[in-house]
DNA sequence: GCAAAAGTGTTAGAACTACACCCATGC
DNA sequence: GCATGGGTGTAGTTCTAACACTTTTGC
């Protein structure tokens, strides 16, 4: 019935949605295209699948191009695969968005793909069907970071519960509640306080935090799946 | 820096994760293979991507090409490319799932390619990495269960909610208060009675409800994200 | 009349929300 | 000493989970 040497092939791409946070905002990480179609147009970081790699690990040396960074959080989103989603010839597309601590990166790299940080708020006109996936990882991060502990990915490896509470408001565009974040934040028993304060900016200082993986997978493994509550709704 | 004409292209795939609810048990589709490799045995229903058709578009071919229906619940789950997972040819393969009614669909189809139904906790030996497909495929379904009124999809236009209840029990596998999973399903306000009564199952005869398309996309309009509160969790 | 499934309320505990003041420090 | 951001507790309300009996009807 099916003869697999009859069949039609197709070019197969990774785009990558990499946010970041840089302590006040939720970010974008977007490349000017150096080639045709669309040179010189904003588009997300991708390039094509090669023979002889995943596409886990095709995504990640995409990421790693670009950032040079590897071993962050990255995650498949979706297959894009309109028919004329890319005018130059028939691509399919598997999304994948990344969270990077925004100062991780390697800034001669993004130097040189001309590269640079957008507020998720004020975004450029994207090329291609971009738009759409950009949008669509919005949407998966905010669920996401609403039931598992993704956020820590977005913070550097110590943080403050200040810091923790705007990125959440930041992912939802909302205000939340002090005192409210923090006990709920605290009380999943997966922050430990490192009693080192960060002084450079309150007077006062605040706690720096650990995300404490290993009690969170023992958590886990022990089916106590309430752990992480949503932090929205 | 990349050039479309020097890349790889590939085999594109479409696989098909079929639900579906006899009134007992969550249960799955599945054919025998027709062609080599793996020829004789069980896998899921799929086929190829062809030129001139979306993802989506060929995802609803091939399953039609099994079901004969149309207009049935089918959404994308995840794109599966590792190197070797087809032993013939590299292939990426775009899984799908679907939920329809057990018994809205064409027997004689289903009978030329020899499928048939099994029990979701009782599958046969699956072909190359469809068994990894399967439990995606639930754990995005016990989800989106709890999360959106999708269980409707896999019963018939009118329904007893003992029925919906059988159901939820079997995709999450556990036993639920008669009581509270009443008053949750109702107080949502998307199920309207249609005072029919269905009386083959039991004597006394159970209410038929419908879900009210209408009513929950326009509460949805109104921001009530509450409308559909988790069933689990 | 009895077996089998449908239908119905209440209560205690847990979780959620809203809300206002003191603390520590740098200037 | 004052401005700035960090940190803390309570009370009312809502939600959740546990629980047992009556109703209808076919046989």
């Amino acid at each position: 019935m099916q003869h697999y040497q009859d069949q039609d092939h197709f070019l197969v791409a990774l785009d990558c949605i990499i946010f970041g946070f840089d302590g006040e905002e939720l970010k974008l990480l977007l490349i000017k295209r150096d080639f045709e179609p669309e040179r010189g147009n904003w588009s997300l970081m991708g390039g094509f699948l090669q023979k002889k790699e995943s596409l886990d690990t095709a995504a990640g040396r995409i990421l790693n191009n670009l950032t040079g960074i590897k071993d962050i959080f990255l995650e498949q989103l979706h297959a894009f695969g309109e028919v004329n989603r890319d005018p130059e010839e028939r691509t399919i597309s598997i999304a994948y968005y990344a969270l990077i601590d925004v100062n991780s990166h390697d800034k001669e790299l993004v130097k040189q793909h001309s590269a640079s940080w957008f507020s998720i708020h004020d975004l450029p006109e994207l090329i291609f069907d971009h738009q759409q996936m950009v949008e669509a990882a919005l949407k998966r991060l905010r669920h996401k970071a609403a039931h598992e502990p993704v956020g820590f990915e977005l913070l550097p490896d110590k943080f403050t519960l200040p810091q923790l509470q705007k990125l959440y408001e930041s992912i939802y565009n909302t205000d939340l509640d002090k005192r409210n974040f923090r006990r709920r934040v605290l009380s999943m028993g997966v922050l430990v306080n490192t009693k080192e304060k960060q002084k450079n900016y309150s007077k006062k200082g605040a706690f720096l935090y650990k995300f404490d993986e290993d009690e969170y997978s023992k958590k886990l493994d022990n089916g106590d799946s309430t752990v992480f509550k949503p932090i929205k709704n």
